[in-house]
RNA sequence: GGUCCGGUAGUUCAGUUGGUUAGAAUACAUGCCUGUCACGCAUGGGGUCGCGGGUUCGAGUCCCGUCCGGACCGCCA
């Protein structure tokens, strides 16, 4: 760390280096005056160094540091030395500097919340100042940790021949997804780039081009409304492979994800699992499970048919679904408890008519909501169905819609998890799921839609489906798309690209597209398709998203520098912000008054 | 686009049916303190109660509007 200002930085001294002189620089963090002494906290990016200044021993420094302020940049050069009290909290904490000179490089204003790992300041005020929240030693870490993501992306890829290669953020706004953003034309009034919601089409075509693997750490832009974890600009570990298959894709980012995982945090990770989308569904309830805790859903229609509840009954009979999750452990939840998961399935988001219980007490008797329709023989019937025990609490959703039902219980049972605190914060859930749908029918509305994104392979299998009229059979079709699920996070999202341009036309035809929307949107993707297009395929990872994972944080807004509020501001340059007309006018807009 | 919550000292918050001089903690300043590391003790300074309008003898408090922040729904292929 050695430069011409300093020797080391704030975190490397130990007791090794005592009785060595050393020149230090940083911020004071925190002074503690004890009158014949003063200590002072100096950070830096690296750590913490105590330095220790004694009134009678250095009377003129010592005058000179009680003044000065927090977050004042500072070099102190002396001797380090061993400290008579010591702080095992901190790795420097054996050791203080002794100075012989101190120089103040740069005084600060008293900063607007206290820069320590335990702000006193709230979001909206650390995004003003957001370069001193930047240096609080936990935000620090935070980005150590996404450069050495990004540093670790870098090897595996080299070494696997991908190469980087940047695409342009001005392209022409195909609005299949979200909404872009777009720019203004200068030189031709009335037209519009748009800013990339993902490189997805020009990565293709850079398939088509012969580079055959690729990589780009790309920034990406939705213009949506935003969240705690949405950010209308975000990073993408954006990658795409020639002539390969699904199992190539996934063994290739397989490998890349262990290796993130042990050079970053040293986490050796098992092998992936490779769940089918349909079990996802139908045993979490989500197509992005959290497994570090088990409690699968469990259909029990045909344990609970057979009585007078008529509810049920008619459910069975007309296709519905009756479901439940196993909370273990649970049978002595009270009325209370019980009564706020009831209101937590009936929210409107989630709509259940509402929710059964059935607790299996230690006793060997059973209680339920439903006690009047079952007899105690059938409960336990239904229980030992559905892998209930001696203590545990079976809670029921049933609705004629499958996919509510599942929704609901999904939800239902991450809940349970986090209440429960099942969840093991040190374990880490990270699988595949595959073989997603290519169109999806939204149950209520019935119409059909592309579950992933229209550029999707359709598994071989079930191709000749595609040519069909009937939904029912497109509904067959599967796509050979996949997504990495980590702790229950959406985190990886790929597939096998269509390379043929008949294909591609096809399944723009069902979406509906017309041929002269299908020529202006996509009219020189599928002309280049026409001139030799390879098999490819690949996925893009969700780098804000990882990182805010392996750092243990729970929005991506402390994985990125910059961030912008719900409401899409930057609040330290103030922007979105007016222009002048004139330059409006040079652009060709007027503004609706 | 919708629903809800919030905006009071540098900061985090309290502030009773509308009623004297708007409080606490912390931060800051000054002094004291022989090893602190959330140091301790004492004293002190610090407020356009987001902004605009209204009701009222009187508004931090009630009403309307507006701006900002947050949570959730819709949206996010």
């Amino acid at each position: 760390m050695q430069t011409s200002l300093r020797t080391h930085n704030c975190g490397e001294l130990r007791l090794e280096h005592a009785n060595q002189e050393a020149s230090l620089c940083g911020w004071v963090q925190k002074t503690r005056d004890l009158g014949y002494i003063l200590f002072i906290d100096l950070r830096d990016r690296y750590g913490i160094t105590q330095i220790s200044i004694k009134s009678d021993d250095q009377k003129d420094i010592y005058d000179k540091a009680r003044k000065l302020g927090r977050e004042f940049v500072v070099n102190f050069k002396g001797k380090v030395m061993e400290r008579e009290s010591k702080n095992l909290n901190i790795p420097t904490g054996e050791v203080e500097l002794v100075p012989t000179s101190m120089e103040v490089m740069n005084e600060a204003e008293l900063p607007p919340f206290l820069i320590e790992d335990e702000t006193d300041g709230l979001e909206d005020l650390r995004m003003e100042y957001r370069y001193l929240d930047l240096r609080r030693p936990k935000m620090t870490h935070n980005f150590v940790m996404r450069s050495q993501v990004m540093m670790a992306t870098r090897e595996y890829l080299n070494k696997e021949s991908f190469m980087e290669i940047e695409t342009p953020f001005l392209i022409k706004s195909t609005p299949e997804g979200a909404r872009d953003f777009l720019v203004p034309s200068r030189l031709h009034h009335g037209t519009f780039y748009a800013l990339p919601q993902s490189p997805q089409i020009m990565k293709q075509l850079l398939m088509v081009a012969g580079m055959d693997r690729y990589f780009q750490i790309v920034k990406c832009f939705r213009d949506e409304d935003f969240r705690g974890d949405r950010q209308p600009e975000f990073t993408q570990i954006d990658c795409e492979m020639s002539f390969v298959k699904q199992d190539d894709v996934l063994n290739m980012f397989e490998g890349m994800t262990k290796h993130i995982f042990k050079s970053v945090i040293n986490v050796e990770l098992p092998d992936f699992i490779r769940m089918p989308y349909k079990d996802a569904i139908k045993y979490y309830g989500t197509d992005k499970p959290d497994l570090r805790f088990d409690c699968k859903i469990v259909d029990l229609n045909e344990a609970m048919g057979g009585t007078e509840f008529k509810v049920f009954n008619n459910l069975i009979e007309n296709d519905g679904l009756i479901a439940g999750i196993v909370a273990k452990g649970c049978a002595s939840y009270t009325r209370k408890k019980l009564d706020a998961l009831t209101n937590f399935v009936k929210e409107p988001h989630l709509g259940a008519s509402g929710l059964v219980y059935v607790k299996f007490n230690e006793d060997g008797t059973v209680k339920s909501s439903i006690d009047k329709f079952y007899s105690q023989e059938q409960l336990l019937k239904i229980g030992e169905f559905a892998g209930a025990e001696k203590g545990d609490l079976l809670l029921i959703v049933a609705d004629q819609l499958h996919g509510k039902t599942r929704k609901i219980l999904g939800q239902l049972r991450l809940h349970m998890g986090r209440q429960e605190a099942w969840i093991d914060e040190d374990k880490w859930s990270v699988f595949w799921v595959v073989d997603f749908p290519l169109f999806e029918e939204d149950e209520e509305s019935g119409k059909l839609t592309f579950a992933h994104h229209p550029f999707c392979m359709p598994d071989e299998e079930n191709l000749k489906h595609l040519y069909s009229d009937d939904p029912e059979d497109l509904k067959k079709v599967a796509a050979q798309s996949y997504d990495m699920v980590i702790n229950g996070n959406e985190i990886v999202s790929g597939s096998i690209r269509v390379h043929d341009p008949e294909i591609q036309t096809r399944i723009f035809d069902i979406l509906g597209l017309s041929k002269e929307d299908q020529d202006a949107k996509f009219g020189f993707m599928l002309k280049a398709f026409q001139y030799g297009a390879p098999p490819h395929g690949g996925c893009a990872f969700g780098l804000d998203r990882f990182v805010m994972l392996m750092a243990g944080e729970s929005s991506i807004r402390d994985v990125i520098a910059f961030p912008k509020t719900a409401g899409g501001r930057d609040l330290m340059m103030d922007a979105p912000a007016s222009v002048p007309e004139d330059n409006l006018g040079e652009l060709g807009i007027g503004l609706k008054k």
